[in-house]
DNA sequence: CCTGAAAACCATAGCCG
DNA sequence: CGGCTATGGTTTTCAGG
């Protein structure tokens, strides 16, 4: 399971983007377009490269603001873990959603348009997820370094 | 700036996956493979879509270990938050980073391979960010729902 | 704004170093 | 494994409704 210096360049640069034809991609990383593209369905099959995805503008789409919200559950038994996760999951607005370690708590990540749509939000969806006790909204003000991909 | 509801369906097709064929998009929204590009296309240029990335296997690259980081600077004065923001911008392992309301902390977002890893990460880079007064680490234990992009 | 066809381009497979 | 070549499909453009 280990990664060339190709393989590895490969990565990083359809991480960046994928829109790049193969002919690009061979000239970024020095391989002819049938060997990148050789290393790159391999890449796929291995599971390195998952997928695919259009990058949307955030504040083009209206959304400008961004969340992180810190929810406790009543109690860590199974059956309400399972009730919160499938409900955090079945809600397009919670974009992600981490269990952390530590009190046991989740951090759903969440974007709205502006404040009254994030006071629904809160109080209509996160705040009635079952098993809820406490939550703790801290709000981004500023993205200083937006997500683009793992080292590679 | 308002959206069709076509042009919605482009916007959550190409972001649950952008290598689907315009005759596949076609298909799946109800147009012809030209009637999918051109909107396509003028959706980029309108900025709703910014760039197309492959989503690379955070387990299969080894990145196994999945933090949030919270971060206190020793001053809000403008000089300290630059000299912050640029470091963490030139690090790779911070994959983002957010300036957030309330305590005026930061919150980093790291991966690393294994606990030494971040114990490096976190005394190398992390503590030694230019202006860090306290840091206080959060590891996700699970990913519940993983990102995968806005509500359109 | 759409469709449908034509042109350019590109991914993909086979074959040879 | 990488490069080259051939071919079939896809993007992209354009005329016309």
């Amino acid at each position: 399971m280990q990664l060339s210096q190709a393989d590895r360049n490969i990565l990083r640069s359809v991480q960046r983007d994928s829109s790049l034809s193969m002919a690009d991609l061979g000239a970024l990383v020095g391989l002819s377009p049938s060997a990148c593209h050789r290393r790159l369905r391999a890449l796929e099959e291995r599971g390195l490269v998952k997928g695919y995805r259009a990058v949307l503008g955030q504040r083009e789409l209206g959304l400008v603001m961004h969340f992180f919200i810190e929810v406790s559950l009543v109690s860590q038994s199974e059956p309400v873990l399972e009730a919160f996760e499938s409900a955090v999951r079945a809600i397009p607005e919670i974009l992600e959603c981490h269990l952390m370690a530590g009190q046991s708590d989740y951090i759903l990540r969440v974007v709205c348009e502006d404040a009254p749509a994030f006071e629904r939000l809160h109080r209509d969806l996160v705040a009635r997820l079952p098993g809820v006790a406490r939550v703790h909204s801290n709000m981004s003000i500023r993205e200083v370094k937006p997500l683009a991909g793992y080292p590679v």
